[in-house]
RNA sequence: GUGGCCGUAGCUCAGUUGGCUAGAGCGCCGGGUUGUGGUCCCGGAGGUCGGGGGUUCGAAACCCCUCGGUCACCCCA
């Protein structure tokens, strides 16, 4: 009898299973996202899930992502390795080793890995769709790269989404800036703790976001990063806006978005969904990495590109209970003809799918009745039994499991008659 | 890593001040019905009461530890 899986048979802390019918969700999701990043004229790019630990660390030593939830470990040759916490860095590192001809475009769907404590929306595994463009420093790209992920989340129906928009600077605009903020904000972090102090000579930018009450108040009278913005990244700022206006993607400036790595330059952005009944409510967000493949030895290559989390975008599709529905079986197929009908129902349903078609049927000799049942919860459309009289006319006995209206349909035209009647739109199926 | 709440059947949950063989609904399987599902009736399978230790004549219940889930913080998708 079956035992109670001990607890080494039950997924880690903190990862969890994708099973049917939610996973039908996800196929359709990264199907249409496919067809977005084509259609823009971007590749697949398929890596490892894991790297050298020392391309990570690229995307900041003082981030919270590489500084304490990296799953770092060292294999058999003794190599440092760690499994991938975020996209763009892997992404990078394959554009410095292959050098390809730029533009490169590429998207992918990928797991990420961060140790942390799990909460609602927020995983140690969890997946993204990503897309990353080097070699292009036009704002137009940056305005396609936007324009993807704005149309995506359209195409689903998503609604309660904006999108907030920042220019994090360039490398002439930036250590201006940083030290101006160090000083504005360490001259008035007296009464906000050790705490508040540590975070700011670390590195000041990341308490722009701050949730701290206290800090907030501080924070949202320092100096703005827009204010500091060289001449020549103000303009490619304006210039994004610009584009995003004319595709009419409406957008929030948000001086303090300033987003988890410390990679980003210029442009950065962040889709929030309030729909997301909970503290994790970005659904995906990106920005210009204009120094990260130099950094990693490659030549100095501006770049740009977001990752998208696939678990928050089901948890808002369902909040808004607009989940894409998945492909609905055409025919469930039923043996009316006890064992000397057997072998026919294998064929039938073999040719049913071999024309395209949906089919499924029940195993093991199973009564008619309870292969009536079996077509009933497997969702098909029609119920197709393969019975003595019917047979006997070449014809098999097709019902309407929905409105129970039966009819007779001749064998050889099964395929066509149930092709003639199969739901338009109907999609990848689960 | 820190804190709150929660672990009883596949799921949702009852289970009295510590006391009979641990229950219900849904789901699942079979039968009524090897020629008709959804409704109905009958029957059945399924439990280390998360795990370990302790208190007790006796623990699902009380105590300790531990594992897991969940929500929040930090931070992020």
């Amino acid at each position: 009898m079956p035992r109670v899986p001990d607890e080494v048979f039950r997924a880690p802390k903190g990862v969890h299973d994708v099973l049917p019918p939610e996973s039908g969700t996800w196929a359709t999701l990264v199907g249409r996202f496919a067809d977005r990043a084509a259609r823009s004229g971007y590749g697949l790019i398929v890596g490892p899930v894991f790297e050298h630990v020392e391309v990570f660390r690229r995307v900041g030593e003082h981030t919270d992502v590489v500084s304490k939830e990296m799953y770092e470990f060292e294999d058999k040759g003794g190599r440092a390795l760690a499994l991938r916490p975020e996209g763009t860095a892997s992404v990078v590192r394959a554009y410095v080793q292959h050098r390809p001809t730029p533009p490169w475009k590429v998207w992918y769907v990928a797991p990420n890995f961060r140790y942390e404590r799990a909460q609602k929306g927020r995983y140690r595994q969890h997946w993204q769709l990503g897309a990353e463009v080097l070699g292009v420093d036009d704002p137009a790209v940056d305005v396609e790269v936007i324009a993807l992920l704005d149309g995506f989340y359209r195409d689903l129906g998503l609604s309660g989404v904006t999108l907030a928009l920042n220019s994090m600077g360039d490398a002439q605009s930036r250590p201006g800036y940083v030290s101006a903020l160090r000083a504005y904000l360490l001259d008035h972090a007296s009464s906000l703790g050790s705490e508040f102090r540590e975070r700011v000579e670390a590195n000041p930018m990341r308490v722009l976001d701050t949730k701290v009450p206290d800090w907030q108040d501080v924070v949202g009278r320092a100096p703005q990063l827009t204010e500091h913005l060289s001449e020549p990244a103000r303009e490619h700022f304006e210039q994004v806006q610009e584009g995003l206006q004319a595709l009419k993607i409406s957008y929030e400036l948000a001086p303090r978005l300033v987003r988890g790595f410390d990679y980003y330059t210029r442009t950065t952005f962040e889709f929030q969904s309030d729909a997301l009944d909970a503290a994790q409510n970005a659904l995906g967000g990106g920005g210009r990495y204009d120094g990260l493949a130099e950094e990693m030895g490659g030549p100095a290559t501006p770049g740009i590109g977001f990752g998208a989390g696939i678990e928050r975008l089901v948890l808002a599709l369902d909040a808004a209970s607009s989940a894409p529905t998945t492909r609905r079986l055409d025919a469930f197929v039923i043996n009316g003809l006890g064992d000397a009908g057997s072998v026919a129902t294998t064929v039938l349903v073999s040719e049913l799918r071999e024309e395209g078609l949906g089919a499924d049927r029940a195993y093991g000799g199973r009564s008619v009745p309870a292969q009536w049942k079996a077509a009933d919860r497997s969702g098909a459309r029609y119920g197709v039994m393969l019975g003595r009289d019917e047979a006997a006319r070449d014809a098999v006995a097709v019902k309407d499991l929905e409105t129970g209206e039966q009819v007779e349909v001749p064998e050889n035209g099964l395929a066509t008659w149930l092709s003639d009647r199969r739901e338009l739109g109907s999609e990848v199926a689960r």
